[in-house]
DNA sequence: ATAGGTAATATTGTCTGTCAATCTGATTGA
DNA sequence: TCAATCAGATTGACAGACAATATTACCTAT
């Protein structure tokens, strides 16, 4: 009985679609950034059918918009969808938060320790890089404690959807600061065992998040 | 100033994946089906590269799943996966049902009591055909009525994976009459105004969708 | 006859090239 | 200045090619 050591060898147009996203992402191609295949395909130097394969990929993700015979672009989101994005992210971040208070192993739990720590100095270091790191660390261990696959998997289409929002909000002045108090609170009502804590501290989170991402929007 | 009539042409891709979408849901293509391309292009009558652009779409969809060298197939559903979507659809159609309690207005109320009774027909008719399509015009009235276009598309998005459990959970005897009474509550709820009671109403339901589909699961 | 290995076939991943339809931008003319 | 027109750029869609991989059929040896 051989184990499948299937090393799904990355074929070109998941790496195109991972390049991609996470250039989207980064914020390299902004929203409205028009995505011309010719340039794409030269850059990623890949053919024009991978490419627009993995364009397809993306648009199903809600990352692209492709509008026919115009061809596809960063999306651009009005207030209204972003605010229903935290709308959602805040039911399915309370209903984790929740979770892992009634289920998170101990183990787990000190890890969410050490991730927030890592977090609150990245904050007193002032250091944007490392805090969205930080933070991402700390809900990677809330989003997989909880025991669902599917809050994870449609949590992070979400929030990738908003990422260009989220960068902008998390750099006003004092928002790292008070999202380290949020998180402590979440963390403490977790570390607790209390799940009704748990998530009315999680949703709380997001809320206010959602706050902080309005302020930036007129841009 | 002139309305946006652009009448998107159904570009071909689109509607390939359209029909591709509408084979899997209406179970022609049952789980686990191998989708070949070849086959395919005859059968739509399309080039291999539009095949191949739509294939990608479904996939992020999670409607095909594409391993590298052996292709696309429709996708088996553990149990576990079908109860972690029965459980993100508690969540989110509660969350919908609640919206729905404080903010729709009374013509949407009695658009959802007449679908509500189509719906009743259909189970007094036994005419599976028109069952699963009156409750799906229910559920509409519901999830646009919520006011959160995102619930709505993540919601049809979970709805889609599962929808082979769904045919054959409904046909269970007795389960259509069960699902009337549950959705009257929902309607009884709504109509109250009474968001507390419309959630709760809603993830019953949802919940007792889940303990048909696991009885009918190990198939 | 069956287990295991090998050859033949089928299928996929990727590329190149083509062509019409459509969009974009610039130029021109009133 | 504004509108019409035209040239260039870009996309949507197709066909075909070819290597890499997977699947099947076949054959041999125990």
């Amino acid at each position: 009985m051989e184990l499948d050591l299937r090393i799904t060898r990355k074929t070109v147009q998941q790496e195109v679609v991972d390049k991609l996203r996470q250039a989207i992402l980064s914020g390299m191609f902004p929203p409205g950034h028009r995505l011309v295949e010719g340039e794409l395909c030269e850059a990623l130097g890949v053919s024009r059918s991978s490419l627009r394969e993995a364009l397809r990929n993306l648009q199903a993700e809600h990352l692209v918009e492709i509008i026919p015979n115009r061809g596809p672009q960063v999306p651009v989101l009005s207030w209204e969808d972003a605010e229903e994005i935290y709308e959602v992210r805040e039911l399915l971040e309370g209903e984790a938060a929740a979770r892992c208070a009634s289920r998170m192993s101990d183990d787990c739990i000190s890890q969410l320790e050490e991730r927030l720590e890592a977090f609150h100095r990245a904050v007193l270091d002032e250091d944007g890089e490392a805090l969205t790191e930080a933070a991402a660390a700390f809900y990677a261990v809330i989003l997989s404690g909880c025991g669902n696959k599917i809050i994870v998997q449609v949590q992070a289409g979400l929030l990738a959807r908003i990422s260009y929002l989220r960068t902008r909000s998390m750099s006003l002045p004092g928002r790292a600061r008070r999202s380290y108090e949020e998180m402590r609170a979440i963390y403490a009502a977790i570390a607790a065992r209390d799940e009704r804590d748990a998530r009315k501290a999680a949703m709380k989170h997001v809320a206010n998040a959602r706050a902080s991402a309005k302020q930036t929007f007129p841009a």
